[in-house]
DNA sequence: TGCGTCACG
DNA sequence: GACGTACGTGACGCAC
């Protein structure tokens, strides 16, 4: 959530350091060096540190500090250059063993350091920067580049240099044109003539700088001189460049760095941020290294923390969450809640907010529901136990029965805190940090105000705990800061007689409001710099935090809903059951709760003595549409007519009527609210009212969606991804066949059933496609023998017989399910493709729930990744579909649903397709490409 | 409040 | 070799 008004322009400095160069210095500078614990190698972190802290020293005070700053790294040796020229860099030497476990730590350094960090697969380090030079260039800013690499020189000139940082010498233009004989705009021309035997750039052989230059002078450019080369007088030189065209061609297009690389981040996200003291010395510390921690620690005049007596374990094995909380803050009962009433002491608290750069807010309604919550209080903090209330719209506590509106005396007017508060709530230089901002955020946009930027200990402890425990605030109060909050059940009450928090008194109001803002602020504290040791920052950063905005945004404009529509269902409806009730007790030869499992049990298994009555551990007979719909089968009418009047019921009650209920009585929409913690895997949850879980397989319940409605004028958009976990298993498993198959646009389930049977794909029937289908599913669940034989109602022996010979077809697939196991026993965790850390505490349990975690385990990365694309697409296509009529609206894990102009419907179709097929990129380039469907209509159904 | 059931991907 | 099982959700009504 950065804000154009901090935008990056005139004025400002831009320091963009060369990371890969850093590391192999700092390792060939130094002798080898491992930790005393267990013996890692940390020689190169441990230079690549020092140069770091000697760096911020020299620049921190400077009068020409940078304003702007990011380590640049390699993301591999293997870029998009291979692909032009295979022998590229193939002449260097693999990096030694013992610096190649190093490469990843240096990242958790500089991050450590508080800088930006960054690295893209497919590209170097050069184009990185060459990209965001240019960026700084445009926008009239200044860049320097740290780093003494000559392939940098081409971006020297215009507001770029280059800094040495060994001499500490500054590169500008004069000192290019020395080292090439031409400015740096030529530079690439001459390194394509000349060529590098370091880097295995052929360039023209026997020519080399001096030559290039030469002739690259005398042409102007190389095309030119490529062009006129016949009219070369030298006869050796004519030749070579006649001779080598196109070889120089292919040089000039392998120095010539690519400032056009897709980034991630946005200059205004390079921020100079001062060093977290905690972050940095929890790293060095974990790295054991003894003299720069004490000095780290003496600059922050902090004591060093203690080495671990026993070996410790590396930071990326530790089990974020477990580690006591630090014994330093203050004690909650010790805490002075402050209750802001006067003007004077507002002001007197924003000044501090202001100078401090960050505090924690919290929202007190009148309701859950943010669209028709009202504003009540506010609380702030900005140090562990120093936090306020400030009471706006507290009323009398009785009340009488019309409801006695009358405010409570000493309180700020609402609209008066918050033309003072609006200011600071959306200073891009004050970070506002909330427990499940997306609350507050909807609030404050109800009343203007447009939160920003955020943090949100929820997201961060969803990053790091994912899969171990729920994420709420007095979950996590208790078990990081072992405090129990005050219950707001104890303010409100429960059930018929609660009240609503308006009517609580402000005393009580100020210590429980101002103690959820102490408690968010030190929840902040604790998470944010192990975020860093988690190796989970890009996660927040990526796929939680930008969500926050995006949602809420979904979640204030809502979907149209057709209340007449549902109001005709629900009658059709309840006039068929009542026709199916009458029959059924009929059936039943007496009157009963058709609705009541119990009851409908001992009337099929007691009183008709039906077989197959089993008895689950409540004693209750299972009556699940699986086992009515086998007596049917057997030609029972009962059960038959039972299970239709279900659905009805199912319909009427879950979508025809409850729906009705939750249309807004202002907006005439449904404004669903999503859970960005709802699921383990990545997944989005939507509550109240659920929208992902309206009907569309039964042609009854599928009508419903035609209450789903674009308003006049506009039509709903649908746009779903085509089985993009299959997808993502191949990919992650590496099935050649099925990657093939994705590729070449077959049709999966027919390609695996031939595979699997053998039977031709001309000649392939429905039923048998239909059981490969099954399987391909099941393989996506964890599959085993047991559910697949009773989802196809197949006898267990067939349905493993159909595993075992997929496995034997497809042997990576099992290659994947037994490392991702394993992967899982030794780390207590899974992984997505982005790096989303699914917790499996119970992977090692023994028993019954062993299976559970294994699949579960084996299931997540995948439904994991796939939800992580989503949420890349979700967060990029708001700026992507900005300058047209359309908005977003839901999302239903692999689909996107969007309210667009009807004129404008062909172009957001094919922009939001373009995002959504290209949301794993660049960070990841998967080997199957994503396909993605749409559809257009009046409705969700005519959509679909 | 827990369970059974069933709606979705 | 047995355990009991397809993965991930939320909402409803019943029974306690």
């Amino acid at each position: 959530m950065s804000d154009s008004e901090t935008g990056f322009g005139k004025g400002c400095h831009l320091h963009l350091i060369d990371g890969s160069a850093y590391i192999f210095r700092a390792y060939h500078a130094l002798p080898p060096l491992s930790r005393k614990s267990d013996g890692l190698p940390v020689g190169a972190v441990a230079g690549f540190c020092n140069m770091l802290w000697r760096y911020l020293g020299e620049n921190g005070s400077s009068a020409d500090a940078p304003t702007h700053a990011a380590v640049i790294f390699d993301y591999s040796s293997k870029t998009f250059r291979n692909e032009i020229y295979d022998l590229y860099k193939a002449n260097r030497p693999a990096p030694p063993e013992d610096l190649r476990p190093q490469f990843p730590l240096t990242r958790d350094a500089s991050r450590a350091f508080n800088l930006a960090t960054i690295e893209i697969e497919d590209f170097e380090a050069d184009d990185i920067i060459a990209t965001l030079a240019r960026q700084a260039r445009e926008a009239g800013g200044r860049v320097t580049i740290i780093s003494s690499d000559k392939d940098l020189m081409q971006l020297v000139g215009g507001g770029v240099e280059m800094l040495e940082p060994m001499k500490n010498k500054v590169i500008g233009v004069e000192d290019v044109r020395e080292k090439f004989g031409v400015g740096p705009e030529r530079v690439v021309d001459v390194q394509a003539l000349a060529g590098d035997s370091v880097d295995n750039v052929p360039g023209a052989p026997g020519i080399g700088i001096k030559t290039a230059a030469l002739l690259i002078n005398e042409y102007g450019d190389l095309e030119t001189l490529l062009d006129r080369a016949g009219e070369i007088k030298q006869p050796k030189r004519r030749a070579a460049l006649l001779d080598n065209a196109e070889l120089i061609r292919i040089s000039k297009r392998l120095v010539q760095l690519d400032d056009q690389t897709p980034l991630e981040v946005t200059l205004e996200d390079l921020e100079v941020r001062a060093p977290d003291a905690q972050a940095l010395l929890g790293f060095l510390n974990d790295m054991e290294f003894r003299t720069l921690t004490r000095r780290v620690a003496d600059h922050f005049g902090t004591t060093p923390p203690a080495l671990p007596a026993t070996p410790a374990a590396p930071a990326r094995n530790a089990v974020p969450g477990e580690d006591p909380a630090p014994l330093e803050q203050p004690d909650f009962a010790a805490a002075e809640y402050v209750c802001i009433r006067d003007l004077d002491t507002l002001k007197d608290w924003i000044t501090r907010i202001e100078d401090r750069g960050y505090v924690a807010v919290d929202t007190e309604t009148t309701s859950l529901d943010e669209m028709r919550a009202e504003l009540v209080g506010i609380s702030l903090c900005i140090d562990a136990g120093t936090a306020a209330y400030i009471p706006m719209t507290h009323r009398a506590g009785g009340g009488d029965l019309f409801g006695a509106t009358e405010l409570v005396e000493g309180q700020l007017p609402l609209n008066q805190v918050l033309s003072l508060l609006k200011p600071v709530l959306e200073d891009a230089a004050i970070l506002k940090i909330g427990q499940n901002m997306k609350y507050d955020a909807k609030i404050f946009a109800n009343l203007g105000i447009s939160v920003a930027p955020i943090d949100d200990t929820m997201l961060m402890s969803y990053a790091l705990h994912g899969g171990l425990h729920g994420h709420g605030m007095d979950a996590l109060s208790d078990r990081y800061l072992n405090h129990q909050p005050v219950a707001i059940k104890s303010l409100l009450g429960s059930g018929k007689s609660a009240i609503t928090f308006d009517r609580v008194g402000i005393d009580d109001a100020t210590r429980y409001a101002a103690e959820d803002a102490d408690i968010t602020l030190r929840l902040w504290e604790l998470f944010k710099p192990r975020l860093h040791t988690a190796q989970v920052t890009r996660v927040y950063e990526t796929l939680e935090r930008p969500l926050v905005r995006v949602l809420a945004q979904m979640e204030r404009h809502g979907i149209k809903v057709d209340r007449d529509v549902l109001s005709r269902m629900s009658n059709a409806f309840a006039q068929k059951m009542a026709g199916l009730e009458a029959e059924i007790h009929e059936l039943a030869g007496e009157s009963f709760n058709v609705g009541s499992p119990k009851q409908l049990g001992e009337i099929l298994f007691d009183k008709m003595s039906l077989a197959g009555g089993k008895k689950g551990k409540t004693g209750a007979y299972a009556t699940g549409a699986d086992i009515l719909e086998d007596l049917a089968a057997e030609g029972h009418d009962l059960p038959a007519r039972v299970l239709d009047w279900r659905q009805l019921s199912k319909l009427k009650s879950t979508y025809t009527d409850a729906l009705q209920d939750h249309i807004h009585p202002d907006t005439g929409r449904v404004h669903t609210s999503y859970v960005i913690t709802g699921a383990v895997t990545g997944r989005l949850a939507s509550t109240d009212p659920n929208l992902q879980n309206i009907p569309i397989r039964s042609e009854e319940g599928r009508r419903i969606r035609t209450a789903f409605v674009a308003e006049k004028g506009k039509k709903l958009v649908a746009l779903d991804y085509s089985q993009i976990e299959l997808r993502i298993l191949a990919h992650i498993a590496d099935i050649d066949s099925l990657k093939a198959a994705f590729r070449a646009g077959q049709d999966i389930h027919a390609m695996t059933a031939s595979e699997m049977f053998g039977v031709p794909l001309e000649e392939m029937t429905p039923e048998i496609r239909r059981q490969a289908k099954a399987i391909n599913f099941g393989v996506i669940y964890g599959i085993s023998g047991f559910g697949l034989a009773r989802n196809l109602r197949i006898p267990r022996a067939d349905a493993q017989g159909f595993i075992d010979r997929y496995f034997e077809r497809f042997p990576g697939i099992r290659a994947y399910m037994d490392a991702t196991v394993e992967f899982a026993k030794t780390h207590g965790h899974v992984e997505t493709l982005f790096g989303r850390r699914i917790h499996t505490p119970e992977i090692n349990t023994k028993g019954p729930g062993a299976g559970f975690a294994k699949r579960a385990a084996i299931n997540a990365p995948i439904q994991g990744t796939a939800a992580d694309i989503i949420r890349r697409a979700m967060i990029r296509l708001p700026q992507v579909i900005e300058d047209l009529p359309a908005k977003m609206l839901l999302q239903v894990h692999d689909e996107l649903v969007f309210e667009v102009a009807e004129d404008a419907v062909e172009t957001v179709t094919e922009r939001v397709r373009a995002v959504m097929e290209a949301a794993a990129e660049p960070v990841l380039r998967l080997d199957v490409p994503l396909v993605v469907d749409a559809g257009v209509g009046d409705t969700w159904a005519e959509a679909h």
